[in-house]
RNA sequence: GCCGCCCUAGCUCAGGGGCAGAGCAAUGCUUUCGUAAAGCAUGGGUCCCCGGUUCAAUCCCGGGGGGCGGCUCCA
């Protein structure tokens, strides 16, 4: 998937016990104790609760216990029963045991679970144990001193989860908790949550009438509703500008394909689980298109290539279906149906690290546009189901590299991250209340030209195979937008706003002024409306407000009489009376959508 | 897909085996108002769908759909 949603670490999972895995600033040992705490007072409110592991997460901790399903009144429950052990403030004692005294010891009490890890931690590692009041927990630690040191805590919610991770093993009851060293930091992270869901996509979504899912229409597929639909044209009109500027050229290609195609591609065989649909017709089969790649490919091979026509870059906002458990759905950011700022780009050997040079900038270039900073790149490797030549991964990562250590990219290594076809580089950016996005992509393919045969002509007339970049900026544009919305809170800047500019009127008096206004601003190029209803000005304004609308244009007899007009911001900030045409000038000139500084040309 | 929770007017939500509720929105009338909610009136329902139990189901039970919190997955 071209863009995800980083939820934080959570792969001490499988491997609670082993050093490196848990990390030890004091935050995460406050929490890791915590979760302890959390443990022994689900065991004290049901004893046949079985303990499976419990570490510290990016926000909090958690612990998984196999028992019956938690109900939302349990939550109060286990903060009272968690206050209280912290109360008697208890010190955590270490423990080091022979692997047989911990067999013993946890089988006695029927910690199947901590007997599974017991047997899987290695011969002449130390097993260690971690004792407050009755509780024993099997840990490595480290811990606080006392529980009574964990002075802010909050348990958060509760949630299904696989032992050890996996779909196939038992569902576990996990329970979300978080702790902060003080009152004051705890009130604060709360705080965030709550901002957080303030402007969450969905709701905002929902108020400001950008979009909406239907459930006739089907999960998954989004509808754009006219405001949001111009959030999406004016980025893709940008993207589509943008492209030009930057060498590629403008494809078309179809939403549904014969399955031939995604067979010779290897999309039926690495991605077979997301394929959507399947249409029997004339006796060929047919599927909706997970990805644009198979196409430009079609349309490269379409004719013989020279060296000198390379690169060659593809640029098309594909539209691609990809069938997503139900589960996993959510808002824009995870849907059945969604277009990608996709392109695709034929080069030669020679040519990698320049063009994954040029993707690179094009990509930071276009991210800086929306006031993302603090952009974090990830180098992700070969999966475990990969297509293709060790060697050939080798070298697409040493040469990726190469090109981040030339931008000066600090990067981070998400290994066995790529995808079947080669190595990635991603882009996270985050946004204005510290959540980390994924959305850029750039992979370095050289599959896929191998699987369709694809050839250039060298210049000594030989036969030369191509490689590949895939590549996307925005991600979707789908998610590319959620984040936008969340990122402004659904105020966007000037330039995305659905609605650039409202009249309002004071009263009917000025009504006919005020569509007069509105009708001038409007064939001047701003997006204008106006609020002709009968309700008083304070109504409109706080109408207004809440549609975010940047600028509210303030209507009465004294402006009619004066033919000027006066805006207020949504800011809050009253700007004083000016004429119509010098207010769209000013208004013009602040809605003028940005373009990225440097050119690119095409160099063969 | 899995575990749990939820689905009642356009929206946000209350209610609950026996006449279907509120606020906002909508519509009409009154008000003609200068920077975050004027007043009155009216209309509006397959209580997600299908089946079962019951004299009676929006409510209880079963199945299905959709959503939410997570898990797994995520090109």
């Amino acid at each position: 998937m071209v863009c995800a949603r980083s939820a934080g670490p959570v792969s001490e999972v499988v491997r609670p016990r082993s050093k490196g895995d848990v990390p030890d600033d004091p935050l995460s040992r406050l929490r890791h104790s915590a979760s302890h705490v959390m443990a022994d007072a689900v065991r004290r409110l049901r004893p046949n609760a079985k303990v499976t592991i419990g570490p510290a997460i990016e926000n909090g901790f958690y612990y998984d216990f196999d028992t019956e399903p938690f109900a939302p009144e349990d939550i109060e429950r286990i903060e009272a029963e968690m206050a209280k052990i912290v109360a008697q403030n208890l010190p955590f004692e270490r423990k080091v045991v022979s692997r047989a005294e911990a067999l013993k010891l946890f089988g006695e009490r029927g910690e199947t679970y901590k007997v599974e890890i017991i047997h899987s931690i290695p011969e002449g590692e130390e097993i260690s144990l971690y004792q407050h009041g009755d509780f024993i927990d099997l840990c490595a630690g480290p811990h606080v001193e006392r529980t009574g040191d964990i002075k802010a805590f909050k348990v958060l919610s509760f949630a299904g989860a696989y032992w050890r991770g996996d779909e196939r093993n038992a569902q576990l009851q996990r329970v979300y908790g978080t702790a902060f060293a003080s009152q004051a930091d705890l009130k604060a992270h709360l705080d965030r949550l709550e901002e957080a869901k303030r402007r969450d996509h969905r709701v905002l979504g929902k108020q400001l009438d950008l979009f909406s899912f239907d459930e006739v229409v089907g999960p998954g597929f989004v509808l754009w509703h006219p405001k949001g639909a111009i959030v999406r044209e004016v980025l893709e009109d940008l993207i589509r500008k943008e492209v030009v500027r930057h060498g590629y050229q403008p494809v078309y290609s179809p939403h549904v394909a014969r399955e031939q195609l995604l067979i010779q591609s290897g999309h039926m065989a690495h991605y077979k689980d997301n394929l959507f649909g399947g249409i029997e017709l004339e006796g060929q089969r047919y599927l909706a298109k997970p990805m644009n790649c198979p196409f430009h490919i079609a349309i490269y091979r379409s004719q013989l290539r020279s060296y000198r026509d390379l690169p060659i870059r593809y640029a098309e906002l594909g539209t691609v279906y990809r069938y997503e458990r139900s589960g996993v759905l959510h808002g824009l950011l995870r849907v059945r149906g969604f277009t990608q700022d996709d392109a695709h780009l034929f080069i030669r050997e020679d040519q990698i690290e320049a063009e994954m040079a040029g993707c690179l900038r094009f990509g930071l270039d276009l991210l800086k546009l929306f006031g993302f900073a603090n952009v974090k790149a990830f180098l992700a490797t070969r999966p475990a189901d990969f297509m293709g030549e060790i060697q050939a991964w080798n070298d697409a990562e040493a040469a990726i590299r190469r090109v981040l250590d030339a931008a000066g990219m600090p990067y981070e290594v998400d290994e066995g991250g790529g995808a079947f076809y080669g190595p990635k580089i991603d882009l996270k950016i985050r946004d204005a209340i510290g959540r980390e996005w994924q959305c850029t992509t750039f992979q370095l393919d050289f599959q896929m030209p191998q699987r369709f045969e694809l050839e250039y002509v060298a210049p000594d007339g030989s036969r030369k195979r191509p490689i590949m970049i895939h590549r996307a900026l925005f991600g979707s544009v789908e998610r590319f937008i959620a984040v936008l919305i969340e990122q402004f809170a659904g105020a966007f800047p000037m330039w995305l706003a659905p609605v650039q500019a409202r009249v309002i009127t004071v009263s009917e008096k000025a009504e006919a002024y005020g569509s007069e206004v509105a009708a001038i601003l409007t064939a001047a190029g701003l997006r204008t409306d106006s609020d002709l209803s009968a309700d008083k000005l304070n109504a409109k304004i706080r109408r207004s407000q809440l549609e975010k609308i940047p600028y509210m244009l303030v209507v009465g007899e004294r402006d009619m009489a004066a033919r000027v007009v006066s805006p207020r911001t949504r800011d809050g900030r009253q700007l004083p009376a000016q004429p119509i045409d010098d207010l769209a000038q000013m208004l013009l000139a602040e809605a003028t959508v940005p373009s990225l500084g440097g050119t690119q040309s095409k160099s063969a």
